[in-house]
DNA sequence: CGACGGCCTTGACGTGGGTCAAGCGCCTAG
DNA sequence: CTAGGCGCTTGACCCACGTCAAGGCCGTCG
């Protein structure tokens, strides 16, 4: 879920869920997905919370439209960014106990909303599903590890770079060939994520188009024009 | 298990698999204790790895004694560690596939070893197992969680600080009522785990030297003289 | 429609920490 | 016992990025 990895699993089950639904059976669902599939809808405006840290871990969420912006802050009010969720994406796994992060929506967002308890019971059911559970959270511990690499390692033009790869795998394609990338966060998002003040990230950004890497027909949107430079950049190809 | 945070839960189970040990049944194990418990010991030299990134995930570890370094490397030799792990952590946890870093013995170290086949059919009979997997690399997730905010957001300082902090959770009492903290890693891990150089590393520690914070009865050994400014120069507290 | 506030960009400047280089202490091997 | 190497420290220098400050562009609300 978090960027910085490809694309989620689950999905699967969506086809299978809807046909159980057709054939008119309202037996329990047995699965995630059926259960996520029947769970009540959330709407939240931007800049909503979903959740603080510290707020009992009461529910599992599933992103069904918009985005969320998972990020821990320290004291003094410097913030880590941690990841971005998108459609498809839960949010909200963690060891048991209070959430240790906060979760807020960057724009308008829909979720599903499934009590934590559901969730230990299915676990304590279906072996499968505990193990299901653990791949997610083994997936998210991924990304945090990438996260990682270019906070602690990257330079400013590498982690732009690399943040902007990663969410290309997401974008569209232009009838030009052209990837088009959406940003559905601020400046001020990207910079806490990547360890960056804004000013570098505008910068960077700013450079990356002198060098016609990048278009930005507004500051939300970005049309890739060379992405094997972007590559290379993200890969430390100097400049 | 990666540093950063708090003590491992396991080992409750410790005692009851001794018990039925001692009751004679040879019966196959049920907990992940009890399999660890009978599991192959095998001893690592320093510096040796454990697995490098790319490997097949073949099989569970747990450190019995010593100290591993986790870390991932970039193709221009860049070295990013995620943790250390000590005696009693679980290693090799990560979504079915190749693992994603490396674990390499920064001292001479025994490891437990169990068959990630093994662990698959455990998780499949037993419901709480899973679980309980999901509940392990949901605190290795907050333990990276939490190292993203030093390297992306904290001076040197403060990230040293933080660091001597957690590791002083682990360290022992001097009959002068200074915390005694062994590091069984070199600077340079330090450094690459810190996102710091060695010079960095090292001139803090000086620096901590002269604030007479701490003392460095060797470069291995570090004597906590004045905790409480530790953990404020942890939090921020300038200087 | 005009004014305000968020968000983004750009510039000038300062600095924390990276780089390069030298030297030291300790451990191990011979 | 001696030599070599590895890891640690320290100093001098420099640069990437942070800080501070000044606009500009929307989008929204009165």
């Amino acid at each position: 879920m978090l960027a910085h990895t490809q694309a989620s699993q689950v999905h699967s089950e969506t086809a299978r869920a809807a046909a159980a639904a057709l054939r008119g059976a309202q037996a329990a669902p047995s699965t995630l997905e059926g259960h996520l599939s029947r769970a009540p809808l959330r709407s939240f405006a931007a800049k909503e919370h979903v959740f603080t840290e510290g707020d009992a871990r009461t529910n599992l969420y599933r992103l069904e439209s918009g985005a969320v912006c998972l990020y821990k802050v320290m004291p003094d009010g410097r913030r880590q960014v941690l990841g971005f969720a998108y459609a498809g994406d839960l949010i909200g796994l963690g060891s048991s106990g209070e959430h240790q992060f906060n979760a807020q929506a960057t724009k308008p967002a829909e979720l599903r909303i499934l009590p934590w308890s559901l969730v230990q019971r299915i676990a304590r059911n279906d072996p499968e599903f505990g193990f299901k559970l653990y791949e997610a959270a083994a997936q998210e511990l991924a990304a945090a590890h990438d996260l990682l690499l270019t906070t602690g390692q990257r330079t400013a033009m590498e982690s732009l770079a690399a943040f902007l790869m990663a969410m290309a795998r997401r974008g569209r394609r232009a009838k030009d060939g052209h990837v088009i990338i959406d940003l559905p966060m601020t400046r001020s998002d990207i910079g806490d994520f990547l360890g960056l003040t804004i000013e570098t990230v505008s910068r960077t950004f700013t450079k990356l188009r002198q060098l016609r890497i990048i278009d930005l027909a507004q500051c939300t949107q970005v049309h890739v024009l060379d992405m094997d430079a972007l590559e290379d950049l993200a890969q430390g190809e100097s400049a």
